[in-house]
DNA sequence: TTATCATTTCGTCAGTTGGCGAAATATAGA
DNA sequence: TCTATATTTCGCCAACTGACGAAATGATAA
């Protein structure tokens, strides 16, 4: 039942509901998860190892940049009730379609600029 | 993404898996649960009402007693999804060994019974 | 080496949650 | 009606959570 509890209460929180959707098509690195959900890089950074804890997500390191992805279907069960329950529940709401258009925007751009244009402001 | 989040919530408590659990087999009458968890009668009706707003739990009443069981598989999806999930996560954790064996002794006694050895012991 | 920078870790804080007991509610039986 | 009682609602409190910023980490590039 610890596995199953990981499972669901990392599920349990909007934000890395957000986070598991986003990652539906293609992995993501943290720099473009940020620029999505607009939060501060330590949050983002917490709430993706959470989802690794519960085996939902898979990172691999490319030089300073961290790959995130959705874990294989063909691995843990529980995993893949896991994302069956997340993908039947994605629906249309508000938050889905907006993050969707973001997302498209983050996509098109080289992820470099978008972590330049993430670096603290020289005022 | 507003249903799936209740549902996730609903299930990221140790609690509230238990009571699912025990649902497997049969319906529970509350003071049975009461007696499984040994929580306040309060406390119970609380995590139950919660199962109740996420639709994964149906209850009906006869006279005192609030019977509840698990939502039927053939409605909602998102709830068939959640089930599945958490039928497949129960594992052979040492507290599930205990429940069920619990569960079994409550279930081999008359409601009746059960519920006066719950009522105040007057000293 | 030294500087830069993407990410993580740590400490803090406001808001949420899960437990309890007391009081309220609703129903059966006298 | 009045009493007993199974369940729910409400208010409270300790523990947990998710957010942040500052500092640490690890890797590239100068």
């Amino acid at each position: 039942m610890n596995d199953l509890l990981r499972v669901t209460r990392a599920l349990a929180d909007e934000t890395r509901l957000r986070i598991l959707l986003a990652m539906r098509q293609q992995e993501l690195c943290i720099c473009q998860l940020i620029e999505l959900l607009q939060l501060a890089p330590s949050t983002v950074s917490k709430q993706v190892s959470i989802l690794r804890e519960a085996g939902l997500v898979q990172a691999r390191k490319d030089g300073r940049w961290v790959y995130c992805r959705l874990a294989s279907r063909r691995g843990n069960p529980l995993v893949r009730r896991a994302m069956d329950l997340v993908l039947e529940g994605a629906g249309e709401s508000l938050r889905q379609a907006q993050d969707g258009d973001a997302l498209n925007k983050i996509l098109s751009m080289d992820p470099e600029v978008l972590c330049r244009k993430q670096r603290p402001q020289s005022v």
